[in-house]
This record gives C-alpha cells, sequence and structure tokens, in this order.
DNA sequence: GTTACTGTACCGTCTGGACGGGTTACTACA
DNA sequence: TGTAGTAACCCGTCCAGACGGTACAGTAAC
C-alpha cells in the first residue's frame, strides 16, 4: 500500500476550520492547503475542484451526523442530555463540521440543506423516543441549534474551551427545564433524560 | 435639496439578500450594485470600500433590531408571541439582515459580533421580563435563534412566502409550550404571553 | 453649484484550476 | 536479492479571469 493519504484527512479538517473561523471568503484553495500543511497541488490531488472538496466535507457531515445519532441513542445520560450538552460545544470534530456547512450558501450548493435536513431528521427522531411528545422535540432541536448558533458567535474554535465550564453550567439548567416539562406531558418512551442533570 | 438617497438602501438591502441567499463569497460590489439595480460607481459613492459596505449593514441591523425589541414590548400578544412569530419567518427586512450578518465571518469583523450580541440582550431582556424565569428565558431565545437557523436552511427569502401558515402552526404549538411551563414556574411579570396562542 | 448618481476604463492582487514534475510503497519477474 | 515497473501521493509554478478599488467625464435634479 503507498502512503496513506493524510493529507486527505488535514484538508478537510483545515477547510472546516477556515469557514467557521474566517468565512466562506477566505476558505480559498490556497489557504485550505496552508492550513492543513499540504501544497496547492497536493490539495488538488484529492479533491479536483473546489465543488469536490464542498462535496468531500459534506459527506464527512453525514458521516459523522450518523455516528452522532447512534451515540446519542446509547448515551448513559440520554439522547437529550447528550443533544444539548454537545451542541454547547465547539471543540469536536462535528460541532465544527457542521457549523461549517452552515456558513456555506444553501442556494449555491443544495446538497448542503440536504445535509443538514437529514442530520436534523436523525436528531429529531431520537430525542423524540426520548421525550415522548413531537413539540417538546421540537423545541429541543431548536435549542441545539440555538446553541450551535451561540457557539458559534462566542467563538473559542481553536482556543481550549476555557469558558466550557461555564456554558455546561447553562445547558444544566436547560436539562433541567426539559426533565421537568417532559415529566409533566408525558412518560419518556426509553430515554433516561434525568440521569446526570447535576441539579 | 437634491434627489433624495434611494441606492443607499436598495444597495444595503441587495448586499443582505446576496449574503443570505448566495453566502458571502457571491457578495462582490459588482454583484451587489447590479442586484440593488445601481452602477457600481454608485455604490462607491455612497460606500467607499467593502469595509464601509459592511459597517453600513451592521448599522441598519442595531437599528432594526432596537426597533424589533420596542416593537416586542408593546406587541399586544406580548414579546415572547411576537418573537417567536418572527424568528420563524423570512421576508421581513429585519430577518434578512439578521441572517446576513450572521453569515459575515465574525472574526474578520468583530463588530459584527458585537451587534449581534446587543440584538441579543434586548431579546433577551424582552422575554426575561414577560416569562420571569431566566432559564425559561434562555430556552426562548435559543428557540428563536433555532427558528432563525431553521427559516435560512428553509429559504423561501424571495418567493412570497406560500409555507408561511405551515410554519406559524408549528409555531402556535411552542407558543403553547412555553405558555405551560411558564404558568406552572412562576407567574410573568407583565408579558401576556397567552393572548393568541390558539391552543 | 451642490448632490446624486451613470458609465467606462484601468491597476495591482488574488483565485481556481491546469500542468509537469518527483517521491514513496508495493508488485512482477528472474 | 535485484531491479524494473506501476500507481498513489504530493510539490511548485504558471495563467486567464475576477476582485476591490481608483479615476474621471458626464447627466439630471434641485
Amino acid at each position: 500500500m503507498p502512503p496513506a493519504p493524510v493529507a486527505r484527512e488535514k484538508v478537510l479538517e483545515a477547510f472546516a476550520t477556515i469557514l467557521v473561523t474566517q468565512g466562506e471568503r477566505a476558505a480559498t484553495l490556497e489557504a485550505v492547503a496552508a492550513q492543513a500543511g499540504v501544497s496547492k497541488g497536493g490539495l488538488l490531488y484529492h479533491f479536483a475542484s473546489k465543488q469536490a472538496l464542498v462535496d468531500g466535507l459534506l459527506g464527512r457531515l453525514v458521516d459523522l451526523a450518523a455516528a452522532d445519532v447512534i451515540e446519542m441513542r446509547s448515551a448513559p445520560a440520554g439522547p437529550v442530555d447528550h443533544f444539548l450538552r454537545t451542541s454547547a460545544q465547539s471543540d469536536t470534530d462535528f460541532d465544527r463540521v457542521y457549523v461549517a456547512v452552515t456558513r456555506l450558501p444553501q442556494d449555491t450548493y443544495p446538497q448542503a440543506r440536504a445535509a443538514l435536513d437529514e442530520a436534523h431528521r436523525g436528531w429529531q427522531a431520537a430525542v423524540l423516543d426520548a421525550v415522548g411528545d413531537p413539540v417538546l422535540a421540537r423545541a429541543v432541536v431548536l435549542m441545539g441549534d440555538g446553541l450551535y448558533l451561540e457557539a458559534s458567535r462566542t467563538g473559542d474554535w481553536d482556543a481550549d474551551s476555557r469558558s466550557r465550564r461555564r456554558t455546561d453550567a447553562h445547558v444544566d439548567e436547560l436539562l433541567a427545564l426539559v426533565d421537568r416539562i417532559s415529566g409533566a406531558t408525558g412518560a419518556p418512551a426509553d430515554g433516561r433524560s434525568e440521569g446526570a442533570t447535576a441539579g
């Protein structure tokens, strides 16, 4: 086997990072290559065009989203806890890629919208199974999106998460709120959403 | 008085529209001028540089945000109703400008983050006054952001809002949910958030 | 005469993409 | 063991076009 294509992963990661921190404008092939520590020619070897680069990022998103839903459903503290807690983070691969795709123009890349919708369907279904009520499930998913947006505003995308604890406390309160509602509205189907909310 | 500077408004509106529909990349001076029906020279007459154009958009955002908070606080159905309902829309000036600024790279334009934060503070305060509970207020504002993100994904930015009714129904359910919680948690301070939620 | 533009022409820089190398890892055959 | 071949991986450079911005001459309303 020839040398493992290490550049491909690095390029995708760099693309997402630049999209999030500096925006679509700054995400040029050269800038991405430089961030990845790869030459421009090396980048173009793996992704023959910018469209191919975007497609690669979208593929990565659907993979990570599928993995995230599986992780959600088997999370010890329940899907809701896992979902909201990770939504508030900004230091994992998945968060970075998700927000990166959010920054892409949805009109120019219709597949970006499709990928985001697919991720949402997975979340929605998992949360619904946990809380029972469709309206509450929708509210939870919306709050998750709000947390993503908040995290993307607040920044901290490469710093070593100094403000994590503060954000986590806020999420704890939200989880407690969801627990109260879900307890009052109807019995949860299977998700143990009251496990580790640290009241 | 010489002819009113009508081009200035059109340029700002065009800038926001292109940012939302086609992204930061496509928002070149020439493209903005063309979308506004103005010559490039005419655009540069009002905004001497791209930075000035961005500043103009940010100024417009803070103005519209301030007006929106006032409108919220005097809305017949209460601040929460007004907030969530307008968050789900995508056909008003304010929504377009808000999402447009969201699309700007926050690292490159720090004032964009400041403007967005200012808007959030206004919303948060108004919602808090209405629902009483800080955690619930935070949840509502997060849901509003989620609705903005959803609207920016779903599109409908220049179509004449065919799917408005469907979206509105979903918001009705969310408002009913918020009413139930706010009733159970504590008495609202002054906002009549149970007025027109169409239960 | 000032304000509010239109229109064209131009400059320096950056961008996506093409292209021609070059290195590494593995296989084929003797 | 040697050695030739192949293919995946990656580098560095080049170019036409687009970009932000400048300049300037002209037009029309007030």
